[in-house]
DNA sequence: ATAATAACCTGAGGGC
DNA sequence: TGCCCTCAGGTTATTA
């Protein structure tokens, strides 16, 4: 479910609940996420949150003995909810604050995850080797064209690679090359300069927007208060096959790429 | 080393 | 109503 902006959405929601409050317990009701939950995740309980962070779709608890992971996979959710409220379906994972609150954490696939480190969460082995923020300017289109340059991989599952540039899923890619008028299917390294410039802006154009806007709502995602996002209401492309492209009205086309669907205006987007 | 794909899991929706 | 199939916002592990 969440990119980006969604899961940065999360985190804006989730913040001025947790910083600076004492955790009094964790309740795991399911362990078996993508992975096991760690029982060091009870490490957190009678010490405070003192940063909330994220890097890519990750969320970084803070602590004072270390920091937990979290990951919303496809499915998961986080809602800041009254302590006591009952659990329903999926809700596998509560943290109780001293507050009067608990985080909740949904997630009916469980492709998501939570972990424990207590080193430098930024040197655990899921974000050591991650590629830059989209939001910095170390995602430059110099950037992207000088990584671009030898691989022929279709732009779009390179694009959505953390390797490259992380936060980018299937959503923003898609809106992302319509933007830039970019066809899905190009091979990464026949992207001219310009086209790595454009590209670049409207990744950023596009991620910044749907954080202002709360995110996509399609299906699971809400904000942690229970709103939905209205970034939906923007998109160009995804959702989309067969209506009439925004800006020359020829009807939007779909094909899969590495398994995902690929929407895009064969006028707008041409292949070269 | 790089690149495609299979796998993890549940639920919704369409066709019959 | 029910069964079978496909698809869904992600990412790792496996295979080629």
């Amino acid at each position: 479910m969440p990119e980006l902006p969604e899961v940065e959405v999360s985190r804006l929601g989730i913040t001025p609940w947790l910083e600076g409050v004492v955790v009094q317990r964790v309740i795991i009701r399911h362990p078996r996420l993508r992975w096991p939950i760690p029982a060091e995740i009870h490490l957190l309980e009678g010490q405070p949150l003192h940063k909330i962070e994220r890097r890519a779709k990750y969320l970084l608890l803070h602590s004072t003995l270390g920091a937990a992971i979290l990951h919303l996979g496809m499915s998961g959710r986080l809602r800041i909810l009254p302590a006591g409220t009952p659990a329903e379906k999926h809700d596998h994972v509560d943290i109780e604050l001293a507050n009067g609150k608990l985080l909740r954490f949904h997630d009916p696939r469980r492709f998501g995850a939570l972990l424990w480190t207590s080193e430098d969460p930024f040197q655990h082995p899921l974000l050591k080797n991650m590629g830059p923020e989209p939001l910095t300017e170390t995602f430059s289109g110099d950037y992207l064209w000088q990584r671009s340059r030898k691989s022929i991989t279709a732009i779009k599952p390179w694009l959505m690679n953390n390797h490259v540039v992380v936060g980018v899923g299937n959503i923003y890619a898609n809106e992302a090359l319509f933007m830039a008028h970019i066809h899905p299917k190009r091979s990464a390294n026949t992207l001219s300069h310009e086209e790595c410039l454009l590209l670049v802006k409207a990744v950023k154009e596009v991620l910044a927007r749907a954080i202002e806007q709360g995110g996509t709502t399609l299906r699971d995602f809400m904000r942690t208060d229970g709103k939905p996002g209205y970034f939906v209401q923007e998109l160009q492309v995804y959702g989309r096959t067969g209506l009439p492209c925004s800006v020359c009205m020829h009807p939007l086309e779909e094909l899969r790429l590495g398994q995902r669907s690929s929407v895009y205006c064969p006028v707008c987007q041409p292949m070269r």
